[in-house]
DNA sequence: GGCGATGATGAATGATATTTATTAGTGCCG
DNA sequence: CGGCACTAATAAATATCATTCATCATCGCC
């Protein structure tokens, strides 16, 4: 066939670990700045210093690019405060510090967290995504709270631990979708203990009485409140539950 | 200029609104059954009996079609059970009749559920909206409860009905994502039952003692069930209605 | 029964993701 | 050393839609 050009092609040579890493942060870049439609392959291209095609040596196609962007970010995500949280103790406390820990990773990263909410969890292929297993992983943490809860017998024994997980990851969502949009923002320390509080009193079979913890409360900028609210709690002992 | 076609052209002559109903109609259809990225216009064009350009005679764009079929559908669901719900009393069969609702009227179409949480309320444009209007009376119905709740004593004073309403609609929202992705079902009663006892614990006094109201015990697909859990729920009356 | 006005038509346009023919490098074999 | 085959980068071409617009069918009016 006719040839397509006659100028001289440069050609970028640098070893393909760096040119997908220089890819996958230009795309982290285009997509937060610009969402997943209207980012451009063109623009991430551009801003990695390659060719578009070049794209498609390493990422099948643009959601293949936007998935493996996100997961590297929840993977880091997810390490972040592992030992951090092992230290944690008491019901009210772990549930406290899972809450705040959410509501501050969504507000660091607002974008990426749009696009997980937005992009991947509703596809089809989510579920049996590496991304679906780090998010269960993620969300996990707060279900085998309540299950040790249950089981040292500070929390009700008839408390759905899937239940109470959906209530918070839930609700924290809800609650930041005008931030998401760009449109205010909130204090993650106060709203943590505002949704814990509110939480606890539906799973607890006490009103809560773990001492805060240094670790916790190192995190606090409501602590105040928060101890005024202890203080106010009638500590009325429940009937056991249904079934 | 050069003339386009010599083909004799067929025109459709249907009055204008009947013409926006079969495109919107259409346009539900094929947005539902693919989503709003893969519906095209074209396929929307052709099960409404018109030619792509016409639509834009009636709608700015493909955006503003998919708005006004969400809005449609919303306003509908809106009005359905107003005086339904008007003739529920007391806080627990107030909260559990628009958690219900909710998880029905999601359970009955998943698809324009879906298309209202993924593509519509994420949006910049969203707040300003007719959609986020009529998302907020919709929601605010659970405001209203637990303020009157409030009022009436029942309910705890320090509560905050905003994160009520987040907690409860966050909490379905994040529970029915498998289900919107096809992946599997709820029973809207049971979940409707055990939201309602996890969040009215967290905000109530006391424990739940409202009758089961025959209205709401007429939505029931698990009536069995919910008589069992009444049955062992302590008998103490209620203070007086809401205001 | 011609004459504008109205609005329906569907081919053209434009924007982008993706594919592919081509070519720049790279190293091996003679 | 110098062609030669292989790999991988390039950028032009293609494909897929949403959207626009020049044209024309139809209707009401005279």
């Amino acid at each position: 066939m006719a040839p397509r050009s006659a100028l001289k092609r440069q050609v970028n040579r640098l070893p393909p670990e760096r040119r997908i890493s220089d890819i996958m942060a230009a795309a982290k870049q285009v997509f937060a700045e610009k969402g997943y439609n209207d980012a451009l392959i063109t623009d991430i291209a551009l801003r990695a210093g390659v060719v578009e095609g070049s794209i498609y040596r390493f990422f099948a196609n643009k959601r293949e690019l936007l998935v493996k962007v996100v997961e590297h970010w929840f993977e880091e995500l997810l390490q972040e405060d592992a030992e951090q949280f092992a230290a944690v103790r008491g019901s009210w406390n772990q549930i406290r510090f899972l809450v705040y820990n959410h509501l501050t990773s969504i507000r660091r990263d607002p974008a990426l967290s749009r696009l997980m909410f937005q992009e991947i969890r509703p596809a089809p292929d989510y579920r049996g995504s590496r991304l679906f297993d780090l998010n269960r992983a993620y969300t996990h943490r707060l279900v085998d709270v309540v299950k040790a809860g249950i089981a040292s017998g500070e929390l009700r024994p008839d408390t759905s631990p899937s239940l109470v997980r959906d209530l918070v990851f839930g609700c924290i969502e809800h609650r930041t979708w005008t931030f998401l949009r760009g449109e205010g923002d909130y204090d993650p320390a106060e709203t943590a203990e505002a949704i814990t509080n509110l939480v606890y009193r539906g799973v607890a079979l006490d009103e809560p009485t773990s001492p805060m913890e240094s670790v916790v409360a190192r995190l606090e900028t409501a602590t105040a409140r928060l101890e005024a609210a202890a203080g106010i709690a009638p500590a009325k002992p429940n009937s056991p539950g249904p079934r």
